[in-house]
DNA sequence: TTTATACTAGACCAAATGGTCAACTTTAAC
DNA sequence: GTTAAAGTTGACCATTTGGTCTAGTATAAA
């Protein structure tokens, strides 16, 4: 289940931050900074603008807050996977985790998205040399699996950028998705589109579906 | 290679007409359609604003224009396909037409995926309609083909959304792709992309590689 | 009850934005 | 060469935008 925000017992301050952090994320994702509008936010988070700019610096400080936070989500348990564990569980798992960031955070894929397609101009350097050594890292794991004969790839870094590429689809183009499917996925859809997606992967690296996926 | 224009023998209108489209497209690929500036895409087809609006009517219809030139890149030969083809051969193509795309037009792609993470404003229904359409004549002709035992898919639609995510990810993404590869992608790059991207697909359905692809 | 702090919100502002206008120059057909 | 059409361009305009200011109200600790 997605997580959802408990909005007792917190204190008024906290209440509107968190309503104009979740407008906030609605309008990135539909126009990207530049298009964003603070009215448009403040009008999503039934408050006045003033509100907004009180809470948050300014759009860019206000922007800035969620990307942080987003780029936290991109954590998992893939992180601290090494060679001596088993390529298929581990890779599943990092699809179904990246599927469920889909379902439950489409806004943050999207702004995420958008962030990236706007040429990252608010990426810092911190975060993308933590992010090209973390690549180093994976790549580096992925390539010992192979040595060890355990699955078959070309590139590392292909087999990366078709995990991330097929599991925001499901957010991103979650317009499109519905339109042609006619309905929008629900919760089992996207457990069907899991593990459609885990075998695609696992058997296009020569690995076994682990039966849960099955 | 890439089709590239020719700027002799053609009028002083249609050269800027030409300069602003190009100038356009890729403001429109960073900022989306609210984020573009006109003076922006001025500067970069180095006119002044007044220009832009004189031969488009407006930043709308100069944004409608290139979207319609856009959808028409979609169309491929998979479009004719029928149950009696080979489906290794002709997914094999559309994978690799797509790919061919994200190398070339990496902007129109962009446009595109903006457009549609904006929640498709401006595609009209009679394009919608078309386009489901299309949809479903392919998914028909795949679903034949399952039938036949020629390919081994559970959900035709996954298997198209698979490869739009996967090809139109090398244009979307270029920029975080260069960033983790640390060196821009090579035509010869994108070969290799797309011969693994073929592989884990058509792998993927059971059907074997075209030697082209291999 | 006092008081300091957190919060609300309308009025306002300078800059940026899409777009118009009118006067002008270039181009090409006759 | 004349002329009509195509193209150029700076000045200008109304609206929108991010953001400030100020005067106030709610809240909670002392």
């Amino acid at each position: 289940m997605c997580a959802s925000k408990n909005y007792k017992e917190i204190s008024i301050g906290e209440l509107n931050r968190s309503k104009i952090l979740d407008a906030a994320e609605k309008e990135f994702a539909l126009h990207g900074f530049k298009g964003a509008r603070v009215q448009q936010i403040a009008d999503r988070a039934e408050l006045p603008k003033t509100n907004v700019l009180y809470y948050f610096k300014s759009k860019e400080f206000l922007y800035l807050a969620l990307l942080e936070d987003i780029l936290r989500l991109w954590n998992s348990r893939f992180d601290e996977a090494t060679a001596s564990d088993d390529p298929a569980e581990v890779l599943a798992h990092y699809i179904a985790d990246k599927m469920e960031i889909s379902r439950c955070r489409p806004n943050a894929s999207k702004m995420f998205a958008l962030e990236i397609i706007n040429g990252a101009p608010n990426l810092t350097e911190f975060f993308k040399d933590q992010h090209a050594s973390w690549m180093a890292g994976r790549v580096a794991v992925i390539k010992q699996w192979i040595e060890q004969g355990k699955l078959a790839v070309t590139d590392p870094h292909y087999l990366l950028f078709n995990i991330w590429a097929t599991s925001q689809h499901y957010a991103d183009f979650s317009i499109q998705i519905n339109e042609l499917r006619g309905k929008p996925m629900t919760q089992t859809d996207f457990a069907e589109a899991t593990n459609n997606l885990v075998k695609l992967i696992l058997t296009g690296c020569s690995l076994s579906v682990p039966t849960e996926f099955q």
